[in-house]
RNA sequence: GGCUGGGUGGCAGAGUGGUCAUGCAGCGGACUGCAACUCCGCGUACGCCGGUUCGAUUCCGACCCCAGCCUCCA
């Protein structure tokens, strides 16, 4: 089956073809790390996990490397304020991105380079990028010389007289252009830094991702991704760099950006101050809910992030679960096996979906017409055949990862045997036809949250959500 | 101002030149002792104005409105 994904570079939808198919790559911007990160950062890690889980679903082997920027103006104010040590600091806030979009279901990545550990590679791309012309040594700064890369603007469709010249930046005297933009810039004692031929200093932002993709991916790679709010300037003078230090012709293959989610009709942002913390949110959600919500927007577009957005996404995983009531986990398969299942072993539906542009929506819409499948099923047999391809699909979206028992328990500790004893109870009562006890009963459970349903195959319970 | 992407039923959100998205919520019915789960069914949805067409929410043009990027940002 072939897949598609819209190149932010062409600005269309394309056949995906990797340069080498036995070896796909990826790359994807990860977390600054000197704080929690929001639901809104929490978007590309789950898009891009549904992304990954798919190539290796279509590939044998996928190296996806997702990079933890541990070097910056950011994190060494955080860790001032917080009266930490710089390094501390961001391997606690490392930690705590691994933590919230482990919770997210997010699959770890092949590889998750630091921009500290890789400052030799950074070093030697600004030396070559000095040497072939495309920067220059200024006041102990090294900077990027933006007109010498005649493809400079081709990513973010904007030419050079378009951006107004310092429109919003103060232009730094040292700069032989406004729009140059800093490859490595001096540190004070205090500050980390690395000694350089420029002298002791640190690297700029954009020139990390160049550096550690070259390193661990190559000079040319398939996949690109991140948030549409880093196209320009972030990847745009990422691919400055590496287009001028590399020698491949190309850099990526495919440059693919999520959409922002909104709060109201604003993006959600540090700036504007209208964020939720990932880890807020699991003190009251399960992160296979929140994983839920993000996928009911397509990635590109802008999703409206709400509390009702998220418990609507409660109820609708609620009902998929509902149609793995039944099922024999010992059946089930491990991520692993999932991963190793031929393509034709997932439901096709789902597939098509993910494969056109990674149309999530479309594909929890399969989700649901594969449960009402389940429902529909003849015989046992049928059921868990249907059951089975609805685990498949789930595995694809990173969903249906609990046992049905654990999900409708809802992260609660219940004595189980007490529950089953009072069911019983209420069983007899019924049998005896004393409704006035069995209702008593059945309140009594539901106010401590538990809901029964009466089926043929017997009472159940779970805990309402 | 430049460059992107949008405006779909109560809400969220797909999609399509002419039959159905899907989910949540709501309503009616079946099932149930009553519920819940499940099942069946229901609701004058496609910003505005023109054009093309036998037929447009879908194509074309104008207009209005919204959001993102152009500064750190997923």
């Amino acid at each position: 089956m072939d897949l598609y994904l819209h190149n932010s570079a062409s600005g269309r939808k394309e056949r995906f073809e990797p340069l080498n198919p036995d070896r796909v790559t990826m790359y994807v911007c990860g977390p600054t790390v000197y704080s929690r990160v929001h639901i809104g950062n929490g978007r590309p890690a789950v898009v891009f996990d549904v992304l990954f889980r798919l190539l290796r679903v279509l590939y044998p082997h996928v190296v996806y490397v997702r990079n933890v920027t541990d070097i910056d103006d950011k994190i060494n104010a955080a860790a001032q304020a917080a009266g930490e040590p710089i390094g501390t600091l961001a391997e606690r806030f490392a930690a705590a991105y691994r933590e919230d979009v482990d919770a997210l279901g997010v699959l770890p990545p092949t590889v998750e380079p630091r921009a500290t550990e890789h400052i030799a590679e950074i070093v030697a791309m600004i030396e070559r990028l000095i040497e072939r012309g495309h920067a220059y040594e200024s006041s102990g700064h090294v900077l990027f010389h933006v007109p010498s890369d005649p493809d400079y603007g081709s990513l973010a469709h904007r030419s050079l007289e378009d951006m107004i010249d310092g429109a919003r930046v103060e232009v730094a005297p040292y700069k032989r252009d406004p729009k140059d933009f800093v490859l490595w810039k001096p540190s004070t004692p205090d500050l980390p830094g690395w000694d350089s031929p420029w002298g002791r200093g640190r690297p700029g932002w954009h020139i990390e991702c160049s550096a550690m993709i070259r390193r661990h991916l190559g000079e040319t790679i398939d996949i690109h991704g991140g948030g549409s709010d880093l196209t320009f300037p972030h990847h745009e003078n990422e691919a400055a760099q590496s287009r001028c230090a590399n020698d491949a012709p190309v850099y990526v293959r495919y440059w693919v950006h999520n959409g922002m989610l909104t709060m109201g009709s604003e993006k959600m942002s540090k700036s504007l101050g209208n964020i939720v913390t990932i880890r807020e949110l699991l003190e009251r959600y399960p992160g296979e809910v929140l994983r839920y919500a993000l996928l009911t927007g397509q990635y590109r577009q802008q999703l409206a992030f709400s509390e009702e957005a998220v418990e609507r996404a409660a109820s609708s995983l609620d009902r998929l679960y509902e149609a793995l009531r039944g099922f024999d986990e010992g059946e089930r398969l491990t991520s692993d096996a999932f991963a190793d299942l031929a393509p034709d072993a997932y439901p096709p539906s789902v597939m098509e979906a993910l494969c056109d542009d990674l149309n999530t929506p479309r594909a929890l819409a399969a989700m649901h017409a594969l449960a009402d499948r389940v429902h529909r099923s003849g015989d046992a047999e049928e059921r868990r055949a249907e059951q089975r391809a609805l685990l498949a699909g789930g595995w694809l979206l990173g969903l249906l990862g609990e046992t049905v028992d654990a999900h409708f328990r809802r992260g609660r500790q219940i004595d189980a045997a007490e529950i089953e004893a009072l069911i019983e109870e209420r069983n007899q009562a019924r049998r005896n036809r004393d409704f006035a006890r069995a209702d008593a009963i059945r309140d009594e459970l539901a106010a401590r949250g538990i809901e029964l349903e009466d089926t043929r195959e017997g009472t159940r319970w779970k805990v309402r959500g």
